[in-house]
DNA sequence: CGTTTTTGACCAGCGC
DNA sequence: GCGCTGGTCAAAAACG
């Protein structure tokens, strides 16, 4: 690993840069809960902050774990994102289940580790990456198919990003406009903002 | 016509 | 060892 200062001084900027703008989104909502300002001209605020935030998160973890894929391990991000009803009223809710069951590979499968995480949320969010479907499972004994997206960079630019998504089962054809599922890869951050 | 989604087959881990 | 389950592959279909 003979980037991995140079690398991780880049991760640790991203960390940083995306916990700055998470604070500036927190002095937002307290500033505004506080006026009683609008909630649509909030949001419109807001949002450019979440999304830069989470992009220079991604960013950090992308930079981690191709840092960390040199020495032995090839790792990936895996999210788990489920529509079930079955958190909390404000409906996003995170669960780090670091020993829930992933598989890796072709048919492998494996546990979700320090570079994965489950995220519970009523809705597809933008994550800092743009998700490609590669395949789809009705999962058996419940009513949910869970669908599985990886980086449309995987190729090109080596990104190992994966997400797998639960939700009811879809009715008719699943069309990228109808669940917003779009997410920009972090190199791509300067056209975007 | 290039890109993305759908879908059935395949494969490997796991439980019995 | 075998069947079940779920993640991935890849060809065909759909879309823009």
């Amino acid at each position: 690993m003979g980037n991995s200062k140079l690398e991780t001084a880049a991760a640790i900027s991203e960390v940083g840069r995306g916990y700055d703008i998470i604070k500036q989104l927190q002095g937002l909502l307290q500033l505004n809960s506080r006026k009683g300002q609008d909630v649509v001209q909030m949001q419109e605020l807001a949002e450019p902050l979440f999304r830069e935030g989470l992009q220079a998160l991604n960013h950090a973890l992308s930079i981690l774990n191709s840092s960390v894929s040199k020495v032995e391990v090839k790792s990936e991000i895996v999210v788990i994102e489920s529509a079930s009803p079955v958190h909390s009223s404000n409906g996003s809710m995170v669960s780090y289940a670091s020993g829930q069951r992933i598989e890796n590979g072709r048919g492998k499968r494996r546990r979700v580790g320090e570079n994965s995480w489950i995220t519970n949320t009523t809705m597809p969010y933008d994550d800092g990456y743009q998700w490609r479907k590669y395949g789809d499972k009705k999962l058996t004994g419940s009513n949910f198919s869970r669908s599985y997206f990886r980086c449309t960079y995987k190729e090109e630019q080596g990104c190992q990003a994966k997400k797998i998504l639960s939700r009811p089962a879809p009715t008719g054809r699943w069309t990228r406009a109808e669940n917003d599922i779009f997410c920009i890869h972090p190199t791509a951050r300067q056209l975007t903002s």
